[in-house]
RNA sequence: GGUGCUGUGGCCGAGAGGCUGAAGGCGGCGGUUUGCUAAACCGUUAUACGGUUGAAAAGCCGUAUCGAGGGUUCGAAUCCCUCCGGCACCGCCA
């Protein structure tokens, strides 16, 4: 979220950096705020004068009735009889005008960093040459993952696509284990080498959470949300409308298609109106765990001292890909539901640079001790997400596909989170110095790491080979899919 | 989920319609005393927003804030409603 003041004070920043993103009418957004924010202040000032001058008569009234002046009080109540309409009118413009202000401010991206090269897609982002690593390695006709982990029977998409649907999996035996065995190698490396401190948090959420982190408003339908029904409303409305629908059905003559097109549309009326808030509770499955672990500060003034505070996560997280139609739709690249291993830190501004290249060494650590070759990518302005002013992305090459696919992305937020969350920090002396600055990245995306290792380490014989690294976490094991 | 209790500043805690931005204590900061530290004593110590003075640091004036949001009232920390936390017991449960 940005400031107003801010925007106030240097329009024409604001301006530049959004038309640097690739916002069309900067200019118009910025006009608009303005002068939202004008009619604000001023209607502030009409407001507290008459709020000042209610409260100057109100403490009146107590001194005149404490001194039995009957006639002098009534004079002053009927003054502010009249103060009463014009108050409480211009507190419901200001609470309008305010919302108006918040909603239009919380659909503004950040403002890129000055280091970021302009460009409209992926095809501007530019190599950062000093962090490459390795080469990748010359395999004869190399399978894709989802060939490998099929061919040896432990990745099932056909049954996950009977019990979820699409985009979601089975792993069995050594390539479930491989997981648990990446998240432990991953977090032990941030934790130990990095100084993170693991979490386990929540992976449901509420809608403040997901405001705070920039999901929200924007990008719900990029998530996952659950109800819980308010069991006095939502059960006997429920049944009356299944009597109902059931009675329907039994009637009906209708094709089998008709009936279903005719469900689906009664399903979807349903979970408009029984899944609403007024019948139900509602939490977000997180679609990262950038959104509990930042969120851990919110609405928190912190300590300069105990700054910067670094976390790290292994959970699962859950997409919609609802603008994903046809892309990746086969294997583990793009899935409904992946695990992940998140870093999120919680700076001063001062510190916040530093650490986004300490975060980006931290993730590549990992696929340094894999011996993953990789490369590391600044992102252009257009392809940058909401909160961020500054990303590393982290693409690892996978043989199967040919390609350098992302795995990683580190990014500085500023204190655009920060200000949505309300999280601030007081130096030693006491004195509140402002919004903290937040970054966030991935130490790794887990299922991606093991598409790589799949890719990278397959054998000739349908067996892959375990990295040196991981073997202590696989029991010892060197080898899947061999006896 | 039900019933009861409960939510006050950095922390503890009083306050039960006006004199309360909020007693008292702890902590912090400044000072006096002191060879140093401690103790004692004195002073000071919230945040946001708006206005205003100033080059700035900051000052001054006002408004709002006692879990959040509404309401009653000339006036609300205090009364009413809704919601959200916490605690206790009951119910359910890995």
């Amino acid at each position: 979220m940005h400031d107003i003041k801010a925007i106030r004070d240097d329009a024409g920043a604001f301006v530049h950096g959004l038309t640097r993103r690739g916002m069309a009418d900067a200019q118009g957004v910025a006009d608009n705020l303005l002068k939202k924010d004008k009619a604000l202040r001023d209607l502030l000032v009409r407001l507290q004068t008459a709020q000042a001058r209610r409260n100057e008569a109100s403490k009146l009234i107590g001194q005149a009735k404490a001194k039995k002046d009957e006639a002098g009080a009534q004079t002053l109540m009927a003054e502010v009889a009249g103060l009463k309409d014009q108050i409480q009118q211009g507190e419901a413009e200001q609470r309008e005008l305010e919302k108006e202000l918040r909603d239009l401010l919380a659909v503004i991206p950040n403002i890129p960093a000055d280091d970021v090269p302009d460009g409209a897609d992926e095809g501007a982002n530019v190599p950062v040459a000093s962090r490459a690593f390795g080469t990748p390695p010359g395999i004869n006709n190399p399978k894709q993952h989802f060939e490998i982990g099929e061919a040896l029977g432990q990745m099932d998409f056909e049954r996950a696509a009977k019990v979820s649907g699409a985009r979601f999996v089975y792993l069995k035996n050594d390539l479930a284990r491989l997981e648990r065995a990446l998240a432990a190698f991953m977090l032990d490396i941030h934790t130990q080498q990095f100084g993170y401190t693991e979490m386990s948090p929540p992976v449901l959420v509420k809608d403040e959470a997901l405001f705070g982190t920039g999901q929200l408003p924007k990008f719900k339908d990029d998530l996952f949300a659950t109800a819980i029904p308010d069991p006095a409303k939502f059960w006997p409305a429920y049944e009356a409308a299944r009597d109902e629908q059931f009675e329907g059905l039994r009637k009906r003559v209708a094709s089998p298609q008709v009936r279903r097109d005719e469900s689906l549309a009664r399903q979807r009326e349903w979970v408009e109106k029984y899944y609403s808030p007024e019948f139900s509770r509602r939490l977000w499955l997180i679609p990262t765990a950038e959104v509990s672990l930042t969120n851990y500060v919110s609405d928190e003034i912190l300590n300069e001292a105990e700054l910067p505070l670094r976390f790290t996560a292994f959970t699962p997280c859950f997409r919609a890909e609802a603008g994903a139609a046809g892309k990746d739709t086969r294997g583990m690249i793009r899935m409904h539901q992946f695990s992940k291993v998140e870093l999120v830190s919680i700076t001063t501004p001062e510190q916040s640079g530093k650490e986004h290249e300490r975060m980006t060494d931290a993730a590549q650590e990992v696929l340094k001790k894999l011996d993953l070759a990789h490369r590391v990518v600044i992102l252009c302005t257009g392809d940058m997400g909401f909160g961020a002013k500054k990303t590393y992305d982290i693409e690892v090459w996978l043989p199967g596909q040919n390609a350098w696919r992302e795995i990683s992305s580190c990014s500085n937020c500023g204190d655009f989170q920060a200000r949505r969350m309300n999280t601030r920090y007081r130096n030693a002396e006491g004195k509140v110095k402002g919004p903290v600055h937040t970054l966030n990245g991935s130490g790794l995306a887990v299922g991606r790491t093991m598409v790589a290792i799949l890719e990278n380490y397959q054998q000739a014989d349908g067996s892959v080979a375990i990295p040196a690294a991981l073997q202590p976490y696989m029991g010892g094991k060197k080898v899947i899919g061999k006896l």
